[in-house]
DNA sequence: TGCCATTCCTGATAATTGTCAGTATGGATA
DNA sequence: TATCCATACTGACAATTATCAGGAATGGCA
């Protein structure tokens, strides 16, 4: 957990997520303003960004890392709803929606994100209708996933969720892109257990059915997948 | 399934529900407008308001009645994630997402609503801001309600997941308010097992349980919860 | 009222999944 | 490199839940 701290000070202007963001859509003019108002932070794997029960006091743009959101169930069990990778917006819902988080976020691996304080965004928000907008968009994208999660964790068995979560992560994991070749999936199984909503034990069986399969390879805790369209077969997507 | 076409036309002015509805923040001028652009329908029991896949035309008001939206996984199987009553607003969602349903809605009574055209409706919020800031704040909280729903079919039990349902229904059920004394909960045996995500039987035996408890009391298909706090413990909340 | 269809309910059984206990392994640190 | 701790893994078992089959009750309708 190497967290001296490097000096991170990005300029929005010269941001690589910049057009993956929802931020992406401002004006020269907001976007200056923006990166003034912005405070550039660094969280340390493992480290909270916000927790359940609090108050929103800005919204995070990822910049670099991941983020593990996650709710926690009252015998202290977690339950991943969303991992969010560089570009996204995180907490804009709980401000818009005047509650406090019921969700915690936590860094996955080390992580620089861009803190936006809440009169500013609320601010920003309030001029910029197109962002407004697309954030609105997003939300109601994200209810209709959400739906299609609940019906999988009703329905579906811990075999198939497990090639859908796999399948995913594929996505999420993706977008690292550093080398060619099969996505991997970097992430501890208990993390894998809370998202799939199954015990440690059992997803770990399952992973390795998969493999014996040669739907995916593992190694150590990396994962690679190896025929996705076998786990779509396997999901019944 | 009496379907006799009777002459439902609401005045938007006199409707009973206005104020409930997130249509209440309308101006005398905007509702005025509303109420020439509306236009009031009946669904009988088990009619469909709309299905899977297709794409909005508009958004529906609901005036009196309850409809059940619903996904159905690749097994046929329905997966119920919200049950709407009147004064909610039904369809807008996809609509400002801009996608297809991903999930049916279906009325469970004989139920009135006012359906309101795709290009009225956008018209209207864009010049609303107060209306469109609600619906967004609502789309925010039902995010947070959907990330619990997932925790909860994660990690909880079908005794503890029963309860939590039954106690959500009792508000639903609550608002129709006929009579004083316990609230009445009729909706099939099926239905019930849909939203808490099980099988019918094991759903039944569940019921049979918390009615040896003391906690609810049934008569045929109907419901009455006798112990909320008691189903609360249950459902470990 | 009597019939029919649907829904509700019960019991038995099988399959899935969770829990517990313990071993192996790998990565970080000194 | 050796040590230690966290995590990955395995096996046995228990608990939960789904499935199947059949009977009872209910509600709508002629």
């Amino acid at each position: 957990m190497s967290s001296r701290k490097e000096v991170f000070n990005i300029d929005c202007e010269h941001c690589e997520v910049r057009h993956m963001s929802m931020f992406g859509v401002l004006c020269e003019h907001e976007r200056a303003d923006l990166n003034v108002k912005k405070m550039c932070k660094t969280y340390a794997k493992g480290q909270l960004l916000f927790h359940q029960g609090s108050r929103p006091l800005g919204v995070y743009c990822i910049n670099k890392g991941k983020v593990k959101v996650y709710s926690v169930g009252y015998q202290g069990k977690e339950q991943i709803v969303n991992i969010s990778t560089p570009g996204q917006l995180l907490g804009y819902r709980t401000m818009i929606g005047e509650e406090t988080y019921n969700v915690n976020a936590e860094a996955l691996e080390d992580t620089n994100v861009c803190f936006v304080p809440k009169s500013d965004f609320l601010n920003l928000v309030q001029h910029n209708h197109e962002l407004y907008n697309n954030l609105f968009k997003a939300a109601c994208k994200e209810l209709g996933v959400m739906a299609e999660s609940i019906t999988n964790l009703a329905q579906k068995t811990v075999r198939e969720r497990t090639a859908i979560t796999l399948l995913m992560l594929k996505d999420t994991y993706g977008l690292d892109g550093i080398e060619d070749g099969p996505v991997v999936i970097n992430l501890s199984r208990q993390d894998l257990a809370n998202i799939v909503g199954t015990a440690t034990e059992a997803l770990i069986r399952q992973l390795h059915d998969f493999k014996e399969e040669g739907l995916i390879e593992s190694e150590g805790r990396k994962i690679k997948v190896i025929n996705p369209q076998g786990l779509v077969k396997v999901g019944n997507l």
